[in-house]
RNA sequence: GCGCCCGUAGCUCAGCAGGAUAGAGCACCAGAUUCCUAAUCUGGGGGCCAUGGGUUCGAAUCCCGUCGGGCGCACCA
């Protein structure tokens, strides 16, 4: 469907002002990480390969990796090159590989070339490269990890975006704490990032919420309201904002018909729930930059620009929709209402953009949020609970359309991910426990990090991947809190930080002048620590903060081993006061471990404490 | 009925854009502390990666079917 010729509205295209942050760009000195130099290398050797024609020019490279193997028998980095590329070149994999050996020996720093199994070559490094990886660390501190693979480029990634009609409960609190870790992830490895958080503050439940005010405000000037009526939030943290309305405007809006009040209530109401969003989200050290609100969107007309750009493409007609199937409509009957043409680009059914009273449904105007992030970054992600499953389709058709794509998965879209978490099942004492913010028994966050502390929570929520379901169960967490793995992973760090003082005391300092005297268990620890640089950038390209917990948990678990040697082996120990030199190159192994750990635990939100 | 997600050790979960012998924690068993923080560590038992096909040099990973669990399925948000 020709649809390039009609431009774009004006304001699709600057629309919101969208804050640009600075790229946080990587201390661009001359270091570099081993991760970010091999696959270089590897590059480089397939281009002799091609140079002395061995194999043909312009082989897909795509698949070719290099990286750690499991099993660190077979070496400190092996590549599948070989088995990759021997098909397209049509060579034996063993020729390839001996050919690609053979260049690979000449890389500095590589001791040994070895092809094994069906054709992986392992490479095995002089210690002095992962010396140097080392002072890489140490040069690049905080930044170790940081990468440009994002190229810059802007992602705006919404999340949370909670109905603005209550506290933040638990449901809520596993989308924040990924979106959130996510959105540092992004920034880390290289991109600009919007944290943006979506206010439904149009819609009926927003009414509802004004109507529950005006309920606690008759209450606060004096008027005996009984329960709470069914439909209405009976939530006690309402009450101060009735009370709040009834100092401000005494009894003026008491008898008063709604017409009268409603819009005013609703926007008190909406101004004060995202007060105390806002402040339950500190409590996570959760902010965003940008707060949209779907009522301005409506205000400022852009549901109509969107609607408009629509039809004007054939993308928005007035029909009816299907009867639902599979189950049945009590009083279900037909209406012809404007429907996008979402099954164009995949999805089951056609969509109404607006109700049959005019206004706009939820989808209408989530539509036109959407064309207006879209139309001001490079990428979007959206963070959406599972609940919304179900929807996904239309608003990527949505964004697919509206951003030129075309074919049923919206090719030469602007790339937008909906990146769902499943449920979190609440749980106390082993029985599952269900909330209703309409029946007010819901377990609030701040109730929960007030019990178990912000680092707990983050990191918990952080410890299996977002699709798959979880269960998080009160007492478990609270009573068992020391089996907790963050308190594993802050510890390897208080550990660190407990020695390098202590050393300090005793008169002894990280120093990188005797760094050949340590180890293999030494440089064991090294290695994969050296791993961190790779696992930010597969993270992020995957969109998967959850990695990271579970690599610094490795990493706090190697390390935790190592010391342990010293239980036994006294000159295993990082302080080994008869020997100074020893002492301060293993001081600054164990300084370099603690930075990485500190700047993955970073990412998740989650302090690296001095001391436990 | 349809769509999306999940199914790996007794339990809770990893498994790195398919890669070499499938890992960890908890629980269970046996050990380590006059010593840099034992909130730690060492060792042991335990798996038909739900199931049946397919793709290929190679599958827990990709595709299809089946079974089991979760979420959703008119204008709600």
């Amino acid at each position: 469907m020709p649809c390039k010729a009609v431009p774009l509205p004006e304001q699709a295209r600057g629309g919101f002002p969208y804050p640009r942050k600075q790229a946080n760009r990587a201390a661009m000195t001359e270091t570099t990480t081993l991760h970010a130099a091999f696959p270089g290398h590897v590059a480089a050797a397939l281009d002799a390969l091609e140079a002395a024609g061995t194999i043909p020019a312009g082989l897909p490279r795509g698949a070719v990796a290099v990286e750690p193997p499991r099993d660190p028998a077979h070496g400190d980095l092996a590549t599948n090159a070989a088995m990759v590329l021997a098909k397209p070149a049509g060579l034996n994999p063993r020729v390839l590989a001996d050919a690609l050996a053979a260049e690979l020996g000449k890389v500095p720093g590589v001791t040994a070339v070895e092809v094994a199994g069906p054709g992986f070559l392992n490479l095995r490094l002089t210690d002095a490269v992962w010396l140097d990886e080392l002072r890489a660390i140490a040069a690049l501190a905080g930044a170790y990890g940081r990468s440009t693979k994002g190229g810059g480029t802007t992602v705006n990634v919404e999340y949370v975006s909670a109905n603005p009609t209550g506290p933040m409960h638990m449901g809520h609190c596993r989308g924040a704490v990924v979106g959130d870790a996510l959105a540092s992830l992004l920034e880390f490895a290289g991109h600009t990032v919007i944290r943006e958080y979506y206010v439904n503050d149009a819609g009926g439940q927003v009414d509802v919420l004004a109507r529950s005010v005006h309920l606690r405000y008759r209450e606060a000037l004096g008027e005996a309201v009984g329960e709470v009526p069914e439909g209405l939030y009976p939530g006690d943290y309402l009450v101060p904002v009735g009370q709040a309305l009834a100092e401000e405007f005494g009894g003026t809006y008491a008898a008063a018909p709604e017409s009268e009040w409603l819009a005013l209530f609703r926007t008190r109401a909406v101004a004060a729930m995202l007060e105390m969003i806002k402040a339950d989200l500190a409590r996570l050290d959760i902010h965003h930059d940008l707060f949209s609100s779907e009522a301005e969107l409506q205000a400022a007309g852009k549901p109509q620009e969107a609607e408009a750009w629509l039809r004007a493409h054939d993308l928005v007609y007035d029909g009816q929709l299907e009867a639902p199937k599979g189950k049945t409509v009590e009083d279900w009957e037909p209406v012809e209402l404007p429907l996008f043409r979402s099954t164009r680009f995949g999805d089951d059914q056609d969509r109404p953009i607006r109700k049959s009273d005019g206004s706009w449904t939820y989808f209408g105007a989530d539509l036109a949020y959407h064309f207006q992030k879209a139309a001001s970054v490079d990428a979007l992600v959206d963070i959406w609970g599972a609940d919304h499953a179900g929807t996904v389709k239309r608003i990527k058709a949505a964004v697919a359309a509206l951003t030129q794509g075309h074919g049923p998965k919206g090719e030469g879209s602007k790339p937008f991910e909906v990146k769902l978490v499943q449920m979190v099942q609440l749980m106390k004492g082993g029985q599952p426990f269900k909330m209703s913010k309409r029946a007010g028994n819901f377990v609030t966050l701040a109730d929960v990090v007030d019990m178990v502390g912000k680092d707990v929570v983050r990191f918990t929520m952080l410890t299996r991947k977002p699709d798959a379901q979880m269960d998080f169960d009160f007492d478990k967490v609270v009573e068992a809190s020391k089996d907790n793995p963050v308190f594993y992973v802050q510890y390897a760090h208080a550990r660190i930080r407990s020695t390098l003082r202590k050393a300090a005391a005793e008169g002894f300092a990280p120093s990188a002048e005797g760094l050949e005297l340590l180890g293999d268990e030494e440089l064991a620890l090294v290695k994969l620590g050296a791993q961190f640089p790779r696992l930010v950038e597969a993270a992020a390209a995957a969109r998967e903060p959850h990695r990271v917990a579970f690599f610094l948990y490795d990493l706090a678990g190697a390390f935790h081993s190592y010391w342990n040697l010293g239980n036994d082996k006294p000159e295993k120990r990082f302080i080994v006061a008869q020997d100074a030199k020893l002492t301060g190159a293993r001081l600054y192994l164990a300084s370099q471990i603690g930075q990485i750990v500190k700047n993955g635990l970073a990412l998740l939100g989650v302090e690296a404490v001095e001391e436990m």
